[in-house]
DNA sequence: TTTGAAATGTTATAATATTACATTTAGAGC
DNA sequence: GCTCTAAATGTAATATTATAACATTTCAAA
């Protein structure tokens, strides 16, 4: 159910209609993991957190500066850097090396790196996880005696629904 | 032969003794697909290949351009990124994005796009191209109806060598 | 030899990110 | 409740990475 129209093919990001709903999820789970890890998730991280969900596409950090400053006034990029310097690092937001941009992971509680699909057209990013990626990284690795510490795999292209709706 | 030392095991991004033979052979090759694609190779684009190449790690724009400025007083911020831009745009040298750094690629002639290994110990990186990361991506891509126009693969680590000189 | 496109020069500025130090805040221990 | 401390945030300055815009030069094709 909540889909957007009859024909389009869902959004390969986010299929829900009420992109929202995701925000709130994520909100929680947020609390939640913060909680359980005893970290502080504050005012600020999470309003961070918040705008980063409220985007369907990879957010840059003076863009969330911009936003941050209409209700804080002295917002300045430390401010913006550090919490995101929490996010990523507590697994709430990716950061997308290619765009210079940060997305929100649905899954920080797991640990992992991501490994994204990238639309060019419509600019929206999906995570993945795809345990034969994985695989074949840690293999090829492993075959040449390297220590994997962290991955970073960024595909980019045209979505399904970009392809369909731009006849190609 | 050619070997550094005894013990050590070779490096993992260039096992010669000597990297001026690499860094030879890359502008021979250079100068040779230039000529069969009917590019420029100018005096400033292969001396900046020469300088990438001289270097055993991923070389950052700004580092080019103050030895550019040593025996060409009006390098300039474009001087250098429009010779990176042609270089990577040819394939001649890869962006590493995670480094924001360039590196030299062997075979310019084949198109592809570089999978990197990044010892944060020496910080040398080494291309790969694993078929089957390739496959795993391709194949992820299409299940989910993306047109792939591009990849990015970079794995960070400690290699054989660092692994064993520094007791892990 | 003209001439037009590509390459380079030149100046300025945009976009991204960090350092360093001051101040405030929130929670642990009393 | 207080006190102390470590973490978080404020604030100013600056570092790093990259591009825009327009002038000039170079080079090869016609
Ligand atoms: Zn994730
Ligand atoms: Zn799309
Ligand atoms: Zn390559
Ligand atoms: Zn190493």
């Amino acid at each position: 159910m909540s889909r957007h129209g009859q024909a389009a093919p869902p959004s390969f990001a986010c299929e829900r209609g009420d992109h929202a709903e995701c925000m709130r999820d994520a909100l929680a789970k947020a609390e939640q993991v913060s909680a359980a890890r005893g970290l502080r998730l504050t005012r600020l991280r999470r309003r961070v957190l918040e705008l980063i969900w409220a985007s369907h596409t990879p957010v840059k950090a003076y863009d969330l500066l911009e936003q941050l400053r209409q209700e804080h006034a002295n917002a300045a990029p430390p401010t913006v850097y550090r919490a995101l310097d929490f996010l990523v690092q507590e697994g709430f937001v990716h950061r997308i090396e290619s765009l210079n941009a940060y997305i929100g992971c649905d899954i920080p509680e797991r640990d992992h790196q991501g490994q994204f699909l990238i639309c060019e057209s419509c600019g929206e990013a999906a995570e993945l996880s795809n345990p034969e990626i994985e695989a074949a990284l840690l293999e090829t690795a492993r075959t040449l005696g390297f220590r994997l510490e962290s991955s970073l795999v960024e595909l980019k292209g045209r979505c399904a629904r970009c392809r369909q709706s731009q006849s190609a």
